[in-house]
DNA sequence: TTGAAAGCGCTACCAC
DNA sequence: GTGGTAGCGCTTTCAA
């Protein structure tokens, strides 16, 4: 492996001024380049990240903590690691993977170590337990997700309330004058995964404007619960009933839990909701679904970090964005089309 | 940030002492070991990787390549990640994603600056081009997948032939004495994901010893082309049709394109495949499906990585590892359970 | 516009 | 069983 020794040898110059043909820090006569240039590319030269690491005390690594929990949608996690790698990459950065299997003690360590020089948390909780342990690091944080406190985070997601909003405008639209939201466990919304919260406060605006009545049932991601919930739905149902969920694995599970109850989707039933749909999948999904844009929420979250790694201030942030999602597909609703992405504003 | 110096100072020993007592290189009086054990955990310190990886020439880091191409199914893929990532970590090393967006300059680079130890390559392809730089790259690598030509490679993969021929099995003991294939397109197959090549010989050889007739249909993995591979074996079939798949996304959408079609599958069509499935979709999933055990074929690639890390001899290796699949989900046909997982030895 | 040289924090060799 | 110390390959002053 060649060093930038070999390429100031190559080249006739001095390490320092291979250094500063690489980074661009300091004024280099052309002729000069040149001919650092030409050692490089004929010796295939690359820094030694360790080395680069360990003088300039930047590694040129972010990293990305993935919650590896049940309750997460493994097809809609790939689309936020995919879209953040290849922003990354694009400011010259690497990804290195932290699962929330260690907690906080892997924030804490990948930090320490200085393996990396900034940090993107998922699926945030509400009150979430890292956050204290966040404070005190000192390397930037973008957290995808708002936690209840978020003073002084930098923080993105979907717009969940207005997510709520159109829900049950799509569930107006099909001519249903009540639904039933199916989320999570009461005694887990607000403690855990806020964005059923907000989702549910956008829900119920709207449906007080609309003047439709909105019924939550809470259920879990596994089948038996979202069943348990659909029962009761139909049951108290006079005709169709309308489900909406924000979340994607139970609107996977809906449509087949109705069938199986001789209910066919967007004809015995409308369901409705947000997640994150694979491009290949969103045209069959038997749910009018709205897209809450992981791939748009990813890349700012990667340009909100970089903003932070250069900004001068170490403490600057407070950042706090909101995506709105975007109506990607209707399904089995008399008078609407089956695609044409439409803009929230 | 204390260093290991701060530590040495504390305990009152050499700073290579606290070296070898964090890598137990060399024996340590229980006494001493203690001292420095203390001092660590007073001053919290973390050794800088990026220093480690300079003087020892190791990262402790692999570098996982993943496929972010169209015929990408992202669950499954998010399977496999989260299984590398943890079997890493209990092996004391960090994960560096690396996409394949950056082909095989990503490959040299990651390697050329000495980011990782180890590589791990998702969705290889038979004739894949980043075979020849493999060969001549500096560090161990384990393929996720077969290629043609994998004389001297480290390759694991999930036994495609068997899955093959329990699919087979699976549709003649649903009452078939015919089927279709569906996999890729044919030009396609042979140059790139050659597991359809072996799914079809195991699928093929079945057929022969049960008596039955398969036919292929190639079909990429948008709705278009599997829609008209449906339409072309609809109309070739007396009766209740069969469709074979070794494709997790081609899975997902062919029941609901055969709904579509007025056709309830387990009722008027069985569908039959492998692939990946979460845990809390397989028992909805109205095919039969063969786990291709993403989580054992994960584990286990690991695992070969870290033999080879740790051999003597630099180019150890030619390793090539099947892990068959087994049937986990039955559905719609009389007289089967709809789980009960079942080893296939 | 360029060079020399002092570290960055760790490992591992050589002494004792 | 332990300590001293010479690098690992880079960045970045300080000098010229």
């Amino acid at each position: 492996m060649p060093t930038s020794k070999d390429v100031a040898a190559v080249a006739g110059v001095s390490q320092s001024t291979v250094s500063y043909v690489m980074s661009g820090k300091r004024p280099i006569s052309e002729k000069t380049r040149l001919r650092v240039e030409a050692a490089i590319e004929q010796l295939t030269y690359r820094p030694n990240a360790g080395a680069r690491a360990l003088a300039s005390r930047k590694s040129q690594v972010i990293g990305l903590v993935i919650p590896l929990t049940p309750e997460s949608h493994f097809g809609s996690l790939m689309e936020f690691i995919a879209v953040i790698a290849a922003t990354a990459r694009r400011h010259d950065h690497d990804v290195l993977l932290v699962t929330d299997e260690e907690g906080n003690q892997g924030l804490e360590r990948v930090v320490g170590q200085q393996l990396c020089d900034g940090l993107i948390l998922m699926q945030v909780h509400a009150e979430d337990e890292r956050i204290p342990v966040v404070r005190k690091l000192r390397v930037p944080v973008v957290f995808i997700g708002i936690p209840n406190d978020s003073a002084g985070l930098n923080c993105i997601d979907a717009d969940f309330a207005r997510a709520g909003e159109l829900c049950v405008e799509e569930m107006s639209q099909a001519g249903h004058t009540s639904g039933v939201i199916i989320g999570w466990r009461t005694q887990l919304v607000g403690s855990k995964l806020n964005y059923v919260d907000r989702f549910l406060g956008g829900a119920k605006g709207a449906a007080q404007g609309l003047g439709v009545t909105l019924d939550h049932l809470p259920a879990s991601t596994d089948r038996r619960s979202i069943e348990a919930a659909v029962d009761a739905c139909v049951a108290g149902s006079d005709g169709r009933p309308a489900f909406i969920s924000p979340d994607m694995t139970t609107l996977e599970l809906l449509p087949r839990i109705l069938r199986e109850k001789g209910l066919e989707p967007g004809r015995d039933a409308s369901v409705i909701g947000v997640g994150a749909v694979s491009e290949a999948l969103v045209e069959l999904q038997e749910s009018t679904i709205l897209d809450i844009q992981p791939r748009l929420v990813s890349q700012r979250a990667v340009e909100i970090l970089f903003n932070l790694m250069n900004a001068d201030n170490p403490d600057a942030g407070g950042t706090l964005e909101l995506i709105p999602p975007l109506v990607t597909h209707r399904h089995g609703t008399a008078g609407h089309s089956a695609t044409a992405p439409q803009s929230t504003g």
